[in-house]
Parts: C-alpha cells; sequence; structure tokens
DNA sequence: TTGTAGTCAATACC
DNA sequence: GGTATTGACTACAA
C-alpha cells in the first residue's frame, strides 16, 4: 500500500539529503565533520549509545556554561552513573523556565513522545535500572543540559513554531516531504534567529538526536552548510544561498514528479474517463474523492494519489500561497506579532510553495476532471480572497481559512486596533522555495499582542468554553486533530485532553491559557472561522455560503452566527438533496446545487458535513426497492454509487444506523443514496452501466481480473465480478487500459500470499459468546486465556470481542429504532409505512434477517442473545472455560438478575413492534445489549478490571 | 493503550 | 450470481 506514495516521498527526500549532502561535503568546518552527512550521522547517533560529546565535540562543553548547567548533569562521563532524577529535575526546570514543552523537547531532542517525555521527567528511573536503551534519554537530556545554547535554540523552536509542533511530531520518521520542509524551513528561520542573536553556528553542534527524528541535527547541518558558504552577517545572500540549495532539491524533484506524471495523469483522468463509458457524472458515480478512504490493494498508484490528497490541508496552502501571492501581497506588512515579526515573514514565505511547475494540472481544468483535481488544485486556487483563477466559481466565496492569509484578514478586521499586524503579514516576495507535492501544514499563527492582551487576563469558564467547542465541533464534524492542529497546533491526544478535562483558568500559565483563548477565537469565528470537512479528512473552511448570508465576522456572536448558520446549511442542503438535479452550477449565493462530485458544488463530504437528518431506515428502504426492482446488484451499486464494496452495501442495507449515530464518514453513504435516489434517472444510468460492464469487449480488457476475482472459476465471468470499486469508475475506459494490464502482474503475484480467513468453528463462537456474556470487555488476561482454550491467536479474539460488541450495538440500535417507530416514532422507520415493505420492514430492511432469518444467523446469536434461562444454562456450561469461570462465579447471580431488568422493558417494546415474533431476537438482543452496557458503565465507574468486586 | 466506527474482502449462504 | 456474514484492519477518540 502507499508504495507510490512512499517511494516518492523516499525519492524526494534521498534527493534533498544528497542535495544538502553535496552541499556538505564543500562545508569544511569543523561541526560540519562532526555531523557529518546528516543521514549517517543521525543513524550512528541512534544506534551508539555513546553520547554525542564522545562523538567529539569538545567545543560543545568548551561553549560557555550553561547556568543551569549542573555538576552531575554535565561532568558524568560516558560510562559513568548519572543522578536521573536530578538531571530530569533540572530538565524540568529550564523547560519551565524557557516555557519549552515536553512536546517539543521530547521531539527535538530525545526523539521521543510527549508522553515518554513526560514519564521520564516525572518518574526517572534509577539509573542501575535502566537498560542501554533506557539511558539514551538521559545522556540527551544531560548533554542538552550541558550547553546553554542547546536550550536557547530549543526555546527558539519552541517560540517560533508554537502551533506547527504537531506537523513535526507527526512527520514520519522515515522522513517525509513535510520532514523536509520543516527543515528546511528552520533552517531558514534559524538563519534570521543567530543573526538577530548572534548565536552561532556552534550552538547547533549539540544538536545529538535519535537518527530517525534528527530533524535538530539535519537542521544543524543544513544550517550550517548554508553558513559556512557566506558572510554570516549578510542576510540576503544567506537567503539566496539557501534558496539556491533549495532551488536544487526543487529542481531535482520536480524531475522526480516528471517522471511520475504519467500515473498521476492517468489516475486524474479516470472519472472523466467514466463518462465516456456513457456513465456520466450525474450518476454519482463513486469517484476518487473518497479514495482516502479506499484501501490501496486496487491501485496502489491511486492511493498514492489520494495520500497526496490526504494532505489537502498542506497543499491548500501551498497552492493559495501561490495563486493567492499576488493577493497576499497586499496584505498589511505591518510585521511584529508575539514572537517577533522577521520570523513570520520567513514562515510564510519558506512555509509556501508554489505548485506551478509541478506539472499539476491547472484549477480551472475540466470540472469533471473533478474529485483529484477538484480536491486539491481547484479548491485552492480558488480559495484565496482575490481573483480566483479557478472556473470553479463555486470556491472563489470560500475564503478558505486553510489560507492562514484569509484568516488574518478576516482577523484583522475584528481586532480592536492594530489588528492587522500580525496574522495579517505580507506573503513575502520571496520566490518559492521548494516544491513539493504536499507541503508542511498551515499553522496556527500567534496569537496576536492584541489577543494576547485582550484575553489573557481575563478570566475564562473554560469548563463552558470548552463544552461549547465540543458542541461545535460534533455539529460539525471536525475531529480533533484537525481541530489541534489547525486551531490550537495541538495534538489530538492534548485536545482531547484539554476538552474533558479543561483546568481551571487560574490554574493556568500563559502558555496554558493559549489554546484556550483560540478556542475562544474559533468560536468567535476569529479563527479561521469555521472547521469543516473536507475530502479525505476534516479541514477547515469558511463557508461562504453561508458567511454570505451570516452576520458579518466583524459580529462574532458565536450562537447567533451558529444558528444563522445551521439554518442557511440546513436549507442548502435541504434544497441541495430535495432537489434532483445534475446540471445545475453552482453559483455562490444561490442555493446548492446537487452536489454531484465532479461538478463545481460541494464535495459529498461538505454535503454530509451540511446535510440535515436524513431518514437512514426509508433511505435504505428506498434503495434496496429500487435495485430489487431493477435487477440491480448490491455490488455495482456499492461500487460504483457508494464507493463501497458488496459486503458493506448489504450491511448497510440491512442494519442502518441512525443518523445521529452516525460518524461524519458514516453518513456519507446515506448522503450519497440520498442523491442518487433524487434523480431517477440514476437508475437508468446504472442500469446502463451494468449492460457496459457485460461488454465483451471490457470483459476481454480485463482477463487478470477475472482470473483475480475468479481464479477457481476462470475467465468466463462477467466483467461486474472482476471490477472492484474504483476499478470501475476510474479504469473502465480505455484511456486507463494499459495502466490495468500495467497493474496485473503485480496483482496476480501476490494472491496466494494472503493469509487464509480465520474461520471459527462453531464451538468457538459459542465458547467465545459465553465469555462475551460473562464479560464483554475482557481483560487482556482473560483474553489470553480464552485464546489459549480455543487454540486462537489472541488477536482473533480480541477482534472478536470487538466486533462482536459492534454487531451487538448496531443490532441494538436497530431494534431501539423500530420499536420506538411503531410506538409512533419516525414515520419513515416504521414498517410498512411505504409500498412493498411488508415484508422488509421485518426483513431486509432490518436485522431479524441476519439475525434470525438464516440458520448461520440465529445460530449465531442465539448463544448471546439468550433468555435468562437460557443464559444461566450457558453459565453452568461455561465452567469448561477457566478464564470464563474464573470470574463468572461472582457475577452470575448479578447478570441473572441484570437480565432480568430489561426483559420486561424489552418485552414491551419488542411485542410492541408489528410483524415481530414476540419470541424473535430483539427481547434478546435488548437483554444482552442492556447488560453489557450496565456492566460496562459500572466497569468504567468502578475502573476496575473485575467485576466481582462492584457493589450492588 | 484501549475502545469504537467504518470497512474490506473472503467465504458462506440462498 | 446475488446477498449475508464475519475476521481483520485502519482511523480516531479518550
Amino acid at each position: 500500500p502507499l508504495a507510490g506514495k512512499m517511494a516518492l516521498n523516499s525519492l524526494l527526500q534521498r534527493q534533498l539529503m544528497q542535495t544538502i549532502y553535496t552541499k556538505a561535503l564543500h562545508d569544511t568546518s569543523p561541526s560540519s565533520v562532526l555531523f557529518g552527512p546528516p543521514h549517517y550521522a543521525t543513524t550512528n547517533s541512534l544506534s551508539s549509545p555513546l553520547p554525542p560529546q564522545s562523538a567529539g565535540s569538545p567545543e560543545v562543553n568548551g561553549l560557555a556554561p550553561s547556568p543551569s548547567q549542573s555538576e552531575g548533569a554535565g561532568s558524568t562521563s560516558e560510562g559513568e552513573e548519572m543522578d536521573t532524577a536530578e538531571i530530569a529535575r533540572q530538565v524540568k526546570e529550564q523547560l519551565i523556565k524557557h516555557n519549552i514543552g515536553q512536546r517539543v523537547f521530547g521531539h527535538y531532542v530525545l526523539g521521543l513522545s510527549q508522553g515518554s517525555v513526560s514519564e521520564i521527567l516525572a518518574r526517572p528511573k534509577p539509573w542501575s535500572k535502566l537498560t542501554i536503551r533506557g539511558k539514551e534519554p538521559f545522556h540527551k537530556m544531560k548533554h542538552f543540559l550541558s550547553d546553554e545554547q542547546n536550550i536557547l535554540a530549543l526555546r527558539s523552536i519552541q517560540g517560533r513554531q508554537r502551533g506547527n509542533i504537531t506537523t513535526r511530531i507527526r512527520t514520519p520518521e522515515t522522513g517525509s516531504d513535510e520532514a523536509i520542509k520543516s527543515i528546511l524551513e528552520q533552517a531558514k528561520r534559524e538563519l534570521q534567529v543567530q543573526k538577530a542573536d548572534g548565536v552561532g553556528e556552534r550552538q547547533w553542534r549539540s544538536g545529538y538526536h535519535r537518527g530517525s527524528g534528527s530533524y535538530f541535527q539535519i537542521y544543524a547541518h543544513s544550517l550550517r552548510l548554508v553558513e559556512s558558504s557566506q558572510p554570516p552577517s549578510s542576510s540576503s545572500s544567506s537567503d539566496e544561498n539557501i534558496r539556491s540549495i533549495l532551488e536544487q532539491a526543487r529542481r531535482e524533484m520536480e524531475a522526480q514528479q516528471v517522471a511520475l506524471e504519467p500515473v498521476l495523469k492517468a489516475n486524474s483522468m479516470a472519472p472523466t474517463d467514466l463518462s465516456l463509458l456513457g456513465s456520466p457524472l450525474s450518476t454519482l458515480p463513486y469517484t476518487p474523492i473518497a479514495q482516502s478512504l479506499k484501501k490501496p490493494s486496487t491501485s496502489p498508484l491511486l492511493d498514492f494519489h489520494s495520500g497526496v490528497k490526504k494532505e489537502m490541508g498542506e497543499v491548500a496552502v501551498s497552492d493559495v500561497g501561490v495563486d493567492g501571492v499576488p493577493k497576499l501581497g497586499r496584505l498589511s506588512e505591518s510585521g511584529g506579532g508575539l514572537g517577533g515579526g522577521s520570523w513570520r515573514e520567513h514562515w510564510w514565505s519558506t512555509g509556501l510553495s508554489e505548485r506551478r511547475g509541478t506539472g499539476q494540472p491547472s484549477v480551472s481544468e475540466d470540472a469533471h476532471s473533478q474529485e483529484d483535481s477538484k480536491e486539491k488544485l481547484p479548491r485552492l486556487g480558488s480559495t484565496a480572497p482575490v481573483a480566483p483563477a479557478s472556473s470553479l466559481d463555486y470556491w472563489k466565496d470560500w475564503p478558505s481559512s486553510e489560507s492562514p492569509y484569509s484568516q488574518s484578514s478576516e482577523l484583522s478586521l475584528q481586532m480592536p486596533s492594530g489588528s492587522e499586524t500580525p496574522q495579517s503579514s505580507p506573503l513575502p516576495s520571496s520566490s518559492p522555495l521548494l516544491t513539493l507535492p504536499k507541503v508542511a501544514k498551515p499553522v496556527v499563527p500567534p496569537l496576536t499582542p492584541e489577543q494576547y492582551e485582550y484575553y489573557m487576563y481575563q478570566e475564562v469558564d473554560t469548563v463552558d468554553l470548552t463544552q461549547q467547542v465540543k458542541d461545535k465541533l460534533a455539529k460539525n464534524g471536525i475531529c480533533q486533530r484537525i481541530f489541534g492542529e489547525k486551531v490550537l497546533g495541538l495534538s489530538q491526544g492534548s485536545v482531547s485532553d484539554m476538552l474533558s478535562r479543561p483546568k481551571h483558568w487560574s490554574k493556568l500559565t500563559q502558555k496554558g491559557r493559549e489554546p484556550f483563548i483560540r478556542m475562544q477565537l474559533w468560536l468567535n469565528g476569529e479563527l479561521g472561522q469555521a472547521l469543516l470537512p473536507m475530502p479525505g479528512q476534516t479541514q477547515e473552511i469558511t463557508p461562504k455560503t453561508s458567511a454570505s448570508c451570516s452576520p458579518a465576522p466583524e459580529s462574532p456572536l458565536s450562537s447567533a452566527e451558529e444558528s444563522v448558520k445551521s439554518q442557511q446549511e440546513e436549507q442548502m442542503c435541504q434544497a441541495s438533496i430535495q432537489e434532483p438535479s445534475e446540471t445545475s452550477e453552482s453559483q455562490p449565493g444561490t442555493p446548492l446545487p446537487l452536489p454531484l462530485p465532479g461538478h463545481a458544488g460541494l464535495s459529498i463530504q461538505e454535503m454530509v458535513a451540511m446535510s440535515p437528518e436524513l431518514d437512514t431506515y426509508a433511505i435504505t428502504k428506498k434503495v434496496k426497492e429500487v435495485l430489487t426492482d431493477n435487477n440491480l446488484g448490491q455490488r455495482l451499486f456499492g461500487e460504483s454509487i457508494l464507493g463501497l464494496t458488496q459486503g458493506s452495501v448489504s450491511d448497510l442495507l440491512a442494519r442502518p444506523k441512525p443518523w445521529h449515530k452516525l460518524s461524519l464518514k458514516g453518513r456519507e453513504p446515506f448522503v450519497r443514496m440520498q442523491l442518487w435516489l433524487n434523480d431517477p434517472r440514476n437508475v437508468e444510468k446504472l442500469m446502463d452501466m451494468k449492460r457496459m460492464e457485460k461488454k465483451a469487449v471490457l470483459h476481454m480488457c480485463f482477463p487478470a481480473y477475472m482470473k483475480r476475482r475468479h481464479s477457481s472459476i476462470g475467465e468466463s465471468h462477467s466483467l461486474e465480478s472482476g471490477l472492484s470499486g474504483s476499478d470501475l469508475t476510474q479504469s473502465a475506459s480505455p484511456q486507463n487500459l494499459s495502466q490495468q494490464q500495467q497493474q496485473q502482474p503485480q496483482q496476480q503475484q501476490q494472491p496466494h500470499l494472503k493469509k487464509p480467513r480465520v474461520v471459527l468453528a462453531p464451538e468457538e463462537k459459542e465458547a467465545l459468546k459465553r465469555a462475551y456474556q460473562q464479560k464483554p470487555y475482557p481483560s487482556p488476561k482473560t483474553i489470553e486465556e480464552l485464546a489459549s482454550q480455543l487454540n486462537l491467536k489472541t488477536s482473533t479474539v480480541i477482534n472478536w470481542f470487538h466486533n462482536y460488541r459492534s454487531r451487538i450495538r448496531r443490532e441494538l440500535f436497530i431494534e431501539e429504532i423500530q420499536a420506538a417507530a411503531s410506538e409512533g416514532g419516525s414515520p419513515s422507520a416504521r414498517p410498512g409505512k411505504s409500498g412493498g415493505e411488508g415484508d422488509n420492514s421485518c426483513d431486509g430492511t432490518e436485522s431479524d434477517s441476519t439475525a434470525e432469518g438464516r440458520p448461520s444467523g440465529s445460530e449465531e446469536r442465539k448463544g448471546l442473545l439468550e433468555s435468562p434461562n437460557r443464559s444461566q444454562r450457558d453459565e453452568e456450561g461455561e465452567a469448561e472455560l477457566p478464564s470464563a469461570s474464573g470470574t463468572s462465579r461472582p457475577r452470575g447471580g448479578i447478570i441473572d438478575s441484570l437480565f432480568g431488568i430489561p426483559e420486561s422493558v424489552s418485552t414491551a417494546t419488542a411485542t410492541a413492534t408489528p410483524c415481530r415474533n414476540p419470541k424473535d431476537s430483539s427481547l434478546r438482543k435488548k437483554k444482552a445489549a442492556n447488560l453489557n452496557n450496565i456492566i460496562h458503565r459500572l466497569e468504567k465507574a468502578a475502573n476496575r478490571d473485575e467485576p466481582h468486586e462492584w457493589e450492588f
């Protein structure tokens, strides 16, 4: 998987490293010798337990001694015992003193995660208890402490890049282009710092790192080589120098990209090609828009593409930077701000790269080439506030917050005074330095001085604030990771922690308050406005469509804004979803068109994000009806319309979750279905596709697929058996044939290597179900025992429990909805509502058919979903499982009693459901689910593993 | 690290 | 040949 992407990244990095290395060869400074080629030096430092100073950097300790340098930390030599507690203490002291976060420290100095740093600092193990590897961080810390320049340097990084740390941390250690970019950015920025601070390159000499994460070191190296090649006093030539290096790297990368061009092209053409098959876009074919969701197996090349797309946020900035250069230039040049003005200028200048010249298609290309290009380019190019260059007019009015510039300009409008300062920093006129397929994520600009002063000392109700944030995130389907990165420059974990356990304002340091201030600004609409999900992943965008009608950004009353926005979104979605349309052109300010992928409208993800609540049951019911009536298969429908496999479609249609239980991603298929249903012509188109599929000529074009999918049957099957989802939508065209065929050999080489699917024997399942009854959330120990008893892999047992819990839950949802519907709930969910589903309500759409309608299904669930009596029997039989019996005894009575509780309730609801057998699985499911719920909640509440300790 | 949601895809079933 | 089931996997959240 991701082979293409990985290969490219790897290639790019190698190119860059080579470039830097080549330059370094001409750098004869001692430091360069010290560090050697970045790549290898880091490897050495990794593999060697020796502290860096032993690698030959006497200058390090010879530098001005750090005030923080301790006796113990500074004087310990290799192999000598260290006072780990003291080192940790000193490090903590320095981190606090310089306001350096553990994350940054861990990343740049130790090559460890924040969590690990916290562990090490809070609970340093005695030296004697540490393994070689465990000692490594202490060596590094000691070294870090040995020279204050290290600390200052790190502080510099922290101070300047606060908000971008996540990017670095998330950067794969293998070295992505993001990482490269980060390094280069740092190098450039640091040059400024050095000039300003008069700090020589020696400060970086001590950048001792683990190789895999050694940006610090590489940075130092690139920095040094840059410096060594020109007078440090010459700012401009310094820039020139860096630029020259980067330009070279860029050229080389471009060359690589050109080499890959055909591949990219082939992929981007696919959607368009589909229309050649007589399947216009209006059929809502599943297109690469969701490629990020697709497995790479169908096409690594495509996946590469989607991988790039996944980084759209970054690309966005890049493109805006390019297309928006003139626009950005108009922004105020007043610099200054929290972290100083000059660096930010370079931040942006180096943080932005152009796409032009990379061979990427223009934004204004045929909208039908959509998805891929639409996601990456149109949005980007046209997001800039001025002069959208795209034919996708719609986007021009989306002052994307992907662009820090548009954020800035909005922000500047809102700030009381001097608000145009830091955030509206101009895009430097310097030419783009580096072109990469992906670009570093947009950073979160520091708070402006005005913001800082204005908010920092006003008490904030952090609980209320975080609640509002949570609500808004949930409402817009924004994930914590994106929010953290784009709004706060925090990791998902930090966001989660902060939102769930906000500290009291008075307990927060200034630094700790910053995220909360950002949250407030975000709620106010002062930071990038809204984050809305975007293709591939959630991203922020400023919904200009609603903004155009909503209060001006100057009046950021969050609630008002929310409500207005919400209303409008709903209206838009209603309109778009209810209005069958395939031709309407996107016009800003007008009701949104049917968001057909490939058209200039909203992407499906955006539609999902803005969609009003849909009746998933009604939709699936209707879809099943239509498919049945027209003899269309789940596979074709799923693969071409939903982008899902047949199995998923089956599952989806049989057990749709209620809308409110669905994640954003989970809602997408329903929105797609609804959109598909809106236009009856879509059915015909799908039928056309079906016919097309069967054409012999196409069949002949994909013999390998036939083999692959039906290796045991031969090649006599129809095409529809031989195309997977993206294959179908993307490759069913002559243009792609060669590509397909090229992939065939590879794909055919592997099948036998696949490990066989595990099939649990009925006894094993029964045993697992009994264990589940006893303990739906078994401890690792129990799992081990179960696996051992059943002679299964631990992972199999774990997976089984995961799956079983998940599936039980889902069935419960169905039951509940059904019960509610039968008692006067949603009419659409009421059985028998629309024609032809008298049976469906009790089978197709609902879970019963799968649960009981089949021998396997009923057997599958009986063991678990039993009546109290049966449950008791099961428990008796459970003695055969030591693990289960061990825990079941103390709980046996409890379980029974718990089984009894929901019984009456569920009986009532179950019997109230029409066309349902009173003795059907509903009752048992409810019981089981109820029980599981209760148990789990109790376990959670008690925070214990052993339920027998519960007190009732 | 653990739990959940969403899927895939092999394969069982009709 | 279509549909249902289900073990496994990935991403995300806590």
